[in-house]
Parts: C-alpha cells; structure tokens; sequence
DNA sequence: TATTTACAGGACCGAATCAGTCCGATATGA
DNA sequence: TCATATCGGACTGATTCGGTCCTGTAAATA
C-alpha cells in the first residue's frame, strides 16, 4: 500500500527535539499548579501522558540547568525556581537544547571555516536576533495563559517590552 | 589533552543543515552576478569553495524547487529565476529544507499524538508565525547588500512591509 | 552523427545525532 | 533500616545528515 503525502516530520525546519518540546509541556503543567510544593516525576508523567523515564531524564535536566528546583530523597520532587512571568520561552529552549544558532558562526567564532570571506555572515546574525527575540518576548505565564491570543500578528509580540537578557539566576555550564 | 569546553555545533537549537547554508551562499553568489547568463557547477563550486558534487546537489534541489533556472547540456548552467528583490529566505529555506515547523503539530494537524489535550499549542503557532515572518521579511537582495545593517534591532526588520506570501512561481512538490 | 559538456534523479554509505531505557549512587523521610 | 526520589551518566537501536557516485538525458559543436 502507498502511503500518499504524508508530510515527513523530518524534512522541516528549525524543529524544537523532542526532549525540548515535552520539557515545555512539563513547564507549563507545573507552571498551571503552583499551589502544589513538589512535583516528582511519576505524578508529572501520569499528567502530561508521557513515559517515567522520558519526563525523569527532562525533569533532571531543567533542574540542573536552574530553572527548577529538586528536592531529594521520599517526598522529593521539583518545583519552580522562578515565577511563570520571569521564565521565557527562550531560556527552557536554551536549557534544554543549548544556544540558539541558525548557522555555525552564530554558535561561537572560528567555527566555520568560510567565516572569513563569508558574505552573508552579517545578515544571519540579524536573523538569528530577531528569533532569539521572539523566544524571549513569550513566559510561560503566557503559555498557560488560556487567553494568550491564538491568532497574533508578529509585531504584537515583537512590540513587547523586552524581558531582561536571560533572566535572574540562569545557570551556564 | 583535555579540549577545554569548545562549544559543540551539535547542541545548539534552529540550526540549518549544511545544504540550506550552502545553498543560501551559493543563491547569493548568483545574485551578486547578475550579468552572468549561466553559472556551471563547477563554477560555482570554484567561487564559493566547496566541493563540485556538493554544490551540484544543492543547485538541483534549487532548481527543482523553482529558484533557479537550469539550462541543460554543453554551455548550460543555472541562474536565478526572480529577480533578488522578490527571492526571500523563507522561501529559500523552505526549498532546501522543508516548512518551517518548530513542533509536529505545526508540519501537519494529527501527527502528534497530544494535540488534542495538548495545551500550548496555540503558543507555539504564535512563534512559528514569528519565525516565518522574519525569515519572509529578508530578502536576497538584503543578503548582497553589503550596507545591510550589522546592528539592527528585531523591529527594525519586523516593521517593514511584508512580502507577499510565499512569491510567484514558487513549484511545491 | 559523434563527441563533449553539463544537468536530472536517485542510490548509497559512514558518521553523527536522537529518543528512550536503565543502572548504581546518594539523599531524605518515616 | 527501608522505601522513595533525585543525580549522573552509560548504553542502544533508529533515524538523519553529509557527501559521493552512477546512470540517463539534453544541448552545442565539429
């Protein structure tokens, strides 16, 4: 049997991994129950709908890159490190996926060897900011926010207030 | 000998393949040449320092895809079907590398699984949308204009007017 | 018409990356 | 002391990426 034109996920571009796009969903279900002191993996798993070890191997993640807290041992679990509206998108993409980088040179300098005598270099730093930008001009209050508008024009959000750089307390390593 | 943290170009997020990024390089080429009728493989190759079958693989997928014209046999060659002005990255980037889609669900309704009781899903359409609109507001003209600004702010590219959709004669498949 | 040049399309393969699981170690509460 | 959870990382099968190569076809030239 042919299969007719399914669209191949593969073949799109700029596709958050997976690991990325559940630790988002996670966020957010934390993000939706505040009240709640500790979260740990098995009830989070249980609500997202997802595999223990799959949201295990994510929880650990974000909490090791700071953007939640772990508390250890029998009634252990995670929590927010930081308030929903001082959360964006940009730093649980940066967490969890590393740097935002469209072409190598964007990554660190030296790395492509074209870098030199490239001549588009300039223009995909500039779109590489505008991107970096728009991940920064979303929280996560605004993801589970159920009146965060679902048609938007760019310039909407774009128009924001820019949220500082990378927020309080990131942890690089 | 230990490499001291060099950043890996693996773990970094958005980055285009290495085709799409020669192929944008190679686009620019041919746009900065205008008065050239055709340009060979092995031309191109030569000016943007890559290997000839690379570059032979990425000029057919232009073509293919509608952003180039090809002239078959002895003295044949590509140039570039629109003028640079009506040529924006969006569509570039969409030729070399499929839609822009950050998450499944923005490549094609039903293809993950949560959709239905996924609850960011409006976000990210937002941002994708942002993302698209970025990429369709640059075009190859900007990209060889050696005065396209180095520093520019996200709005500065975001305010101006937008491209039509996706431009003319552009051959999906 | 023969020959040469160059594109068209796709097969192919090794390397790298991804997604998901699992394990031993450690910390905490009862 | 035991049960519960996080911590860190190893491990593996599946997929994707990057690059090469081969066969076929079209055009120009002599």
């Amino acid at each position: 049997m042919i299969r007719a034109s399914i669209p191949e996920v593969s073949d799109s571009v700029f596709r958050l991994s997976k690991i990325t796009d559940y630790g988002i969903v996670i966020l957010a279900h934390l993000g939706r129950e505040p009240e709640i002191v500790t979260h740990n993996a098995r009830e989070v798993a249980g609500q997202v709908d997802l595999p223990v070890p799959v949201v295990s191997k994510v929880l650990k993640t974000l909490a090791r890159k700071g953007l939640l807290e772990s508390q250890r041992g029998a009634k252990g679990g995670y929590l927010l490190a930081r308030r929903p509206e001082d959360l964006t998108v940009a730093d649980m993409v940066a967490a969890l996926e590393g740097p935002l980088a469209i072409t190598e040179c964007n990554v660190a300098p030296q790395l492509c060897q074209h870098e030199g005598h490239c001549a588009v270099k300039g223009p995909w730093k500039v779109i590489n900011d505008v991107m970096k930008e728009a991940l920064a001009r979303v929280t996560l209050a605004d993801l589970i926010d159920p009146s965060f508008p679902s048609e938007i024009t760019p310039l909407q959000i774009l128009g924001r207030l820019p949220r500082s750089e990378t927020g309080p307390g990131v942890h690089h390593d």
